[in-house]
RNA sequence: GCGGGGGUAGCCAAGCAUGGUCAAAGGCGCAGGCUUGAGGGGCCUGUUGCGAAGGCAUCCGUGGGUUCAAAUCCCUCCCCCCGCACCA
């Protein structure tokens, strides 16, 4: 030990004393938004282009939002340091019902909702007052209320340009999604047609499961109409089926016994349907009610078979569910056990389909395996319906003479009868919920709704998603996992119907009736941010041409137009997009979304470059509900425990794309953290003092070696977005070298300078605060630093031999812990027998003082005492050790 | 059901794509000691079991297998989470 500064030897000296976090973190705010430090424009130096979905401000921003929006703000400081110049701009999403419904139920004076509004998001009476529209509700959780998305991302010190905000409905961010839309008009990439929906007859809406008191999560499921004319009558029995393929095996007709059903005109057509089914359908179809007519009037006549022009009995029974689909059911007892079971034997059943592990009446088999006795068991009957569906269709084939029918896979035949039946015209279609019964939150019974006239995107388009699976192919996907779920959407994706009949948002530009709905709306949006603060102040009227000249290139009439000219300057140096950050619960429709549109619209060049999948965030092990009241809001988290302290734990624990659970609890643990690191380095930064020029010794080059190695580690970590990895780097493992060079009586203040100076360096995306505050106080002692931190120090080189006889005396020190933990004496003294050579790498004056014994190194050529003959056990890089006890005995 | 991702010591989690250096990083929590103006600070030590020695045994959801050697490769089973569309 030198001693040159003896404030530094363990243990520090100074009272605890910590720093005023909010005070610190309010001052820089302050001053990064009056320097206008995060906004950017386009110059010479190599850019970097970061979004982040942007939120939907219907109630209060909570901490998951706070990991969402920090994440990116690490990545974009990162960059900075590595000197690109970077945009990281937000805007707001307005598109949409939700806002609009909430402001309904405010104004509607619900009650629960009400609740919510105060006790939860904050809201005083004169808050609720004021508001009256959707805008006004909006714009409180965008910017009024202090649990608002601006105040939070401002109280997290996130480096957002807001000179680039805009929202979804801003008018001329409107014009550009008009020109998007209508290019997909002109490329023939939209299509109308007509679209089942889950629809409340009381609200006169479709309604989403967020809507529902009952049935969340219930599909909608197509069931194939078979038409059977009535024996010499003008009527017709729909029978509804799942498998029309089993048309083969219809033995009969069902209807509920004594049931009073409805002749009704369908679309030119005399039905018999069930009552439910008269209302069901009439959302669908063309229904008009003729005359009832009770099931018992039609029991014993025959139906035709439009297939096999059989003449099938109708006979009534009690198991018949009149609110699915028609109300009216084809019976084939050889493959459905629930009509095997009603039949009891009156009819034999007819086989039309053969699988292996089944005998000739499959559903015979399945209901005296599981005991089925008659039409009551309803569970047993469900499960063997299922089970037998299901075999069948994996691997049945038809054993009909009947066309190319025979020895057919089920699936195929399915397909085929279907196409046969409509062509003769005796095939149709009914949707119905595969679960009942779904209600909405007014008390009504929801029904299946055909919507018509729907416009949707063609995302089944091959080309197109041939073009999108091999540009994915070039995408840096993070985390790569996610690479084949994204494979797998674009196979599976379907056309997307993107116009909405409510809530706020662009209106088709060629049917001003709808509106694109907000998935569709925020596809392209990040080329708005390039150049929204151009079209702010230009306020100027732009059409279709502007967006070609701007995006495409095209030469037309803005060319030469001032405004124009800055955007396409804006646009063509900030696109493409390098990272997209999201929710990976977005990859199926958004993140895919966004990839579709862009090939589709923009030049190669312009297309996203990667995209980053972020996990979600629990509170306390449970998620996190806006509308249930479980949430941990921003601004209390940044009261609680700082801006920096809330940043840092957000990206501790785990990395970005797994799933986050917030614990108050940890985060009060990193503030502390912080607070000590903040001392330590105020510490350091006290001892510098100038004109002192010593050399640097074993320790002090370990210390700058080490360094080295943690830097590099920390710079693969960032470069691959791994900030949990960078962050025990830049923090732990920095903490435990500065405090094993302590140990070791490193004191040296140059050194110390050099090692805080990278530390706050590393620290600085993740607490951004704290370290320009520290930044500003060395800058104070060292003036030769540059202003901004953003000029990082380069990591000093790593020398291994620097590190090598530091590494080695670590794992004696280690072994020696080891031993004596298994030795119930006192150690007096302590003997190390090293190869020859070795001696130099053992301090034996810093073990003598850590194990207040007497400590003796002995090489192998001079080993002087070794009563145990422990010497021999002596490796290379491993010395051999002898503990003697107090009594100097063993 | 379909598709995607997981199950590691009290908790969070690293490691597993290139098997051995993994009793298995780091953090939290917990326990003990030190800091000779007593407790939310700091430092040190420990945290599967055994052990008069740096070792041995057992261990990485379950049960098998491959191998000189498996948390890491293969198979069985069990369990958990996330999407599945008109919703931001």
């Amino acid at each position: 030990m030198r001693g040159r500064n003896k404030s530094l030897n363990s243990p520090s000296p100074l009272p605890f004393m910590g720093y005023d976090f909010r005070a610190v973190e309010l001052k820089w705010q302050e001053r990064w938004e009056r320097e206008k430090r995060h906004e950017a424009e386009p110059d010479e130096r190599k850019k970097f282009f970061i979004t982040v979905a942007w939120p939907y401000p219907s109630g209060p921003m909570h901490v998951g939002h706070a990991r969402t929006y920090t994440f990116p703000d690490v990545i974009a400081r990162y960059k900075r340091l590595m000197g690109y110049n970077v945009l990281f701009p937000m805007g707001w999403h307005l598109t949409g019902s939700p806002i609009v419904g909430a402001v309904n139920r405010l104004k509607s004076g619900e009650e629960k909702f009400l609740g919510i509004a105060k006790n939860v998001y904050g809201m005083s009476d004169e808050d609720l007052g004021s508001i009256n529209d959707p805008m006004d509700y909006a714009r409180y959780f965008i910017d009024q209320s202090p649990m608002g998305y601006k105040k939070g991302m401002r109280s997290l010190g996130l480096s957002i340009d807001w000179s680039k905000e805009f929202t979804s409905i801003t008018p001329s961010y409107s014009r550009e999604v008009e020109w998007q839309y209508r290019k997909f008009l002109e490329k023939r990439l939209v299509t109308t047609g007509s679209h089942p929906v889950k629809f409340c007859p009381h609200d006169n809406n479709p309604v989403t499961d967020h809507d529902l008191l009952e049935g969340e999560g219930v599909d909608i499921q197509e069931f194939f109409v078979i038409e059977y004319e009535v024996d010499g009558e003008d009527l017709f029995l729909p029978a509804a089926t799942l498998r029309p393929e089993t048309i083969f095996g219809v033995t009969n007709l069902w209807l509920k016994r004594d049931e009073d059903y409805v002749v009704a005109d369908v679309e030119g057509k005399k039905w018999l349907l069930s009552r439910e089914a008269v209302r069901n359908i009439s959302y669908q179809k063309s229904v008009k009610p003729l005359e009832e007519r009770n099931s018992g009037a039609l029991e014993g006549k025959k139906a035709i078979n439009p297939i096999t022009r059989e003449r099938v009995p109708i006979i009534c029974a009690d198991f018949v569910q009149t609110d699915v689909a028609t109300g009216v059911v084809g019976s084939v007892p050889a493959h459905a056990p629930y009509d095997l079971v009603a039949l009891k034997g009156s009819i034999p059943p007819r086989q039309v389909i053969e699988v292996a592990g089944y005998s000739d009446i499959p559903a015979k088999d399945l209901v005296a395996q599981m005991g089925i006795r008659d039409e009551s068991e309803r569970e047993k009957l469900d499960e063997a319906t299922r089970k037998l569906y299901r075999d069948e269709r994996a691997r049945g084939t038809m054993i009909v003479n009947y066309g190319d029918f025979y020895g057919k896979s089920v699936e195929w035949a399915q397909k085929e009868i279907k196409k046969e039946l409509t062509a003769i015209g005796r095939g149709d279609v009914v949707y119905e919920f595969t679960k009942k019964p779904v209600i909405c939150r007014c008390g009504t019974e929801c029904v299946v709704k055909l919507v018509s006239d729907q416009w949707f995107i063609r995302y089944s388009d091959e080309e197109w998603k041939k073009t999108v699976r091999q540009w994915l192919a070039s995408m840096d996907l993070v985390p790569p996992e996610t690479r084949n779920y994204f494979s797998n959407v674009i196979d599976w994706l379907r056309d997307w119907p993107f116009t909405r009949l409510v809530g706020m948002g662009t209106k088709v530009p060629w049917a001003k009736d709808w509106i694109i709905e907000s998935l569709s709306d925020s596809t392209i949006y990040m080329s708005y941010y390039t150049i929204a603060d151009v079209m702010r102040e230009a306020k100027m009227e732009v059409d279709d041409d502007f967006f070609d000249y701007v995006f495409l290139s095209k030469d037309n009439r803005w060319k030469g137009n001032e405004t124009a000219e800055r955007a396409k300057k804006a646009f063509s140096y900030w696109y493409p997009l390098d990272y997209r950050v999201s929710a990976s619960e977005l990859i199926p429709n958004h993140l895919t979304f966004m990839i579709f549109h862009h090939t589709a619209l923009f030049p190669e060049e312009y297309w996203p470059r990667g995209i980053i999948s972020l996990g979600l965030v629990i509170l306390e092990g449970r998620m996190m509900h806006s509308s249930s009241g479980i949430i941990y809001p921003v601004a209390q988290s940044v009261e609680d425990f700082g801006a920096d302290a809330t940043r840092f734990y957000l990206l501790y624990s785990v990395e970005p794309w797994q799933n986050f659970d917030w614990r108050a609890s940890e985060a009060k643990v990193i503030g502390r953290q912080l607070q000590h690191f903040c001392d330590l380095a105020r510490e350091i930064i006290d001892s510098i003092s100038s004109g002192e020029e010593m050399e640097k010794d074993h320790m002090d080059l370990w210390l700058l070696g080490s360094l080295g190695k943690r830097m590099a580690a920390y710079l693969d970590s960032m470069e691959n977005f791994r900030t949990r990895s960078a962050l025990q780097m830049a923090f732990y493992e920095m903490m435990n070298d500065y405090r094993w060079y302590v140990r070791r009586g490193g004191d040296d203040p140059r050194t110390l300078k050099e090692f805080l100076e990278r530390w706050i360096v590393m620290l600085y995306p993740f607490t951004p605060h704290l370290c320009d505050e520290l930044w500003e106080m060395l800058r104070a002692k060292v003036p030769e630093l540059d202003e901004r931190i953003e000029c990082y120090p380069e990591a000093p080189p790593v020398k291994e031999g620097d590190l090598e006889a530091e590494e080695y005396l670590i794992n004696l020190f280690d072994d020696i812990k080891a031993a004596l933990q298994a030795l119930p004496i006192e150690p007096k003294a302590l003997y190390l027998y090293c190869i020859p050579g070795e001696e130099r790498a053992i301090d034996s004056a810093f073990l003598k003082n850590e194990l207040s014994c007497d400590v003796f190194v002995q090489p192998l050529n001079k080993v002087t005492h070794d009563p145990k003959g422990r010497a021999k056990r002596a490796k290379k890089g491993k010395p051999a050790i002898y503990v003697e006890g107090g009594d100097g005995s063993e």
